[in-house]
DNA sequence: TGACTCCTTGCACATATGTTCAGAGTGCTT
DNA sequence: AAGCACTCTGAACATATGTGCAAGGAGTCA
């Protein structure tokens, strides 16, 4: 065998892609691999990790079709969206929900996002939470647009939504459109004035065609306030008009209240949100919720009719559907 | 909590589901998983096992589509088909080779079958090892088609063929059209008179209207001969008629020459299996192949034009390419 | 009810897998 | 060439997982 040898010497991907194949499809040991690939156990222990975490291998759990949960079907019936309610115990801290639901998510989102796809994302603690757990998945010309603007009056915020959607973009490969503006202008006027700029003409078409969304809802007034809330990004005048206002929640900075209605909210003609209506027109608007929190703030989102796809843990679905 | 609890007690498998979930997903412990399911480690290792062996838990393999082998892509340009070229160690027996070949092709066979299906399939020995170690997937009016008769003159092959069958349309949950014929009729009008039949009538149009074959290839002449011709289906009279045909294999029991030419081969008009129009005709054409010994009569599969995914050992692959 | 089979469970042990750590290799700088 | 920062390796250890086995139901039958 002069030149034309086992694998094309291409490099260490390729022995990781054996080495997942004689795993988890051929139920090889790790010892046994190791005998074939010329190298120690460990190693390809280390080869199998890297398979994992780099999306080679792909892991789906796939539930008989027809047994949805009860919960599932009841959220179906009540709201008419999609839940993947994920099982995490009673008892668990509010940190554990998160981190659990965030990790679920994060390795199922690629089923979802593909090739030529533009996704919008909403930053704050959940959407941070899962993109640091992404599975890569390898795409051509997507898209990342950022929902909505990230600057506050005292801190930089910025690199914070930044490095959330960079996040995004690297793990799938794909272009990021990033939204330089504050969360919300002191004035309407100045939206109003920079909303006609090019640059951002671009970027509300992008939010106008996106193919997914993805966002959590904020929670205002429960005991564990979202990012938002804690961030320095409204002050104490601005809250209580949120309250007066009736205001539940909001998704990617955009409130709503309890009948999911948005009229006459003034934080909302300074917010820099997607349009409620934009974000109905996404044919997949994925929602991630974890803790009881922010059942209520859920609830209003739901009457908006802003999701399609919900993945919540099983004890706020519970205190959803009561 | 007095009816509401956490998975609606349907039974055993959706514990398995939520097992497989935490395990794959949220990368618990199996310790961990216990604890939330309430029971011991040793069932959860057993649950898993279950979830994996049932179809609940789908692992697969995703190359970056950019780097099919080299031997894959020599087999693509030269042949026009797309190769699964799966590693073996070079010094593993054939009976490993094979194993480990039905395995893989187990395992992924469920990417090719689906709801509403037709699926041709042949037997022989490595017909017999693939149906050992189907995953089972669930479809809805989904078909399995025998390709060729199974009876010989002097031993039960009929249960043979059917135990392999039956395998596939259990693990697949599809029904099963069996051909209880003989291999070889020993007069030629017999067939033609049983082909007007109107039981196989039905089944010769099934056969024309698979959407899947799934076959391997025969290898009559080399070292290791397959099943067929060893089994008592040939005499010694029919062997040489065959050699003196220049006959290198079959497939289903029909066979060919070097260049795929099937002319003149007296044994194919006493035969049962599909005329390789009918093949041809097929969308997808999936050949099984372990083994150097069967090499030759893969070429002239290949000649033919049989085959449109090829699943193959690394040895085998390389032997083909020279 | 008692005898029986069949199935499930958890324990204890045998294996298999993950991870730390010290040392070897590589490429770059001086 | 020596120094340095870096990455990769395999041995040894720490965990996690798989499995034989005996014990404990649940169901059936006489």
């Amino acid at each position: 065998m002069p030149h034309s040898n086992d694998p094309p010497l291409s490099d260490r991907t390729n022995d990781a892609l054996t080495a997942a194949q004689l795993y988890y499809v051929q139920d090889l040991t790790m010892e046994a691999i190791a005998q074939e690939l010329h190298t120690s156990r460990s190693s390809v222990s280390r080869l199998l990790s890297q398979a994992r975490a780099s999306g080679l291998v792909d892991i789906q759990i796939r539930s008989p079709l027809d047994a949805p949960s009860r919960v599932e079907k009841l959220i179906l019936d009540r709201f008419q969206v999609t839940a993947h309610v994920l099982p995490v115990p009673d008892h668990a801290s509010d940190v554990d929900r998160l981190e659990r639901v965030a990790l679920s998510v994060a390795r199922i989102l690629g089923e979802f996002f593909d090739s030529n796809m533009i996704m919008g994302i909403a930053w704050g603690s959940t959407m941070n939470a899962v993109s640091r757990h992404l599975t890569p998945k390898r795409t051509h010309n997507a898209q990342i647009v950022q929902l909505n603007g990230a600057g506050n009056t005292r801190s930089t915020g910025l690199d914070y939504a930044n490095e959330i959607l960079r996040r995004f973009s690297n793990a799938y490969d794909a272009r990021l459109e990033q939204f330089p503006v504050p969360t919300f202008f002191d004035d309407p006027a100045t939206r109003t004035a920079y909303w006609r700029e090019r640059g951002l003409r671009r970027l509300l078409e992008m939010q106008g065609n996106m193919d997914v969304a993805l966002f959590s809802v904020g929670s205002p007034f429960s005991m564990v306030p979202s990012h938002v809330y804690v961030g320095g990004y409204l002050d104490d005048d601005e809250l209580a008009a949120l309250s007066d206002a009736g205001v539940v929640g909001d998704v990617a900075t955009v409130f709503y209240r309890a009948d999911g209605s948005t009229d006459g909210i003034p934080l909302n003609d300074r917010g820099t949100g997607p349009e409620l209506s934009v974000l109905r027109r996404t044919p997949r608007r994925i929602c991630v919720v974890a803790g009881s929190s922010k059942v209520d703030s859920l609830r209003g989102a739901l009457a908006a009719g802003l999701i399609t796809d919900l993945f919540i843990d099983e004890g706020t679905a519970r205190a959803l559907v009561e």
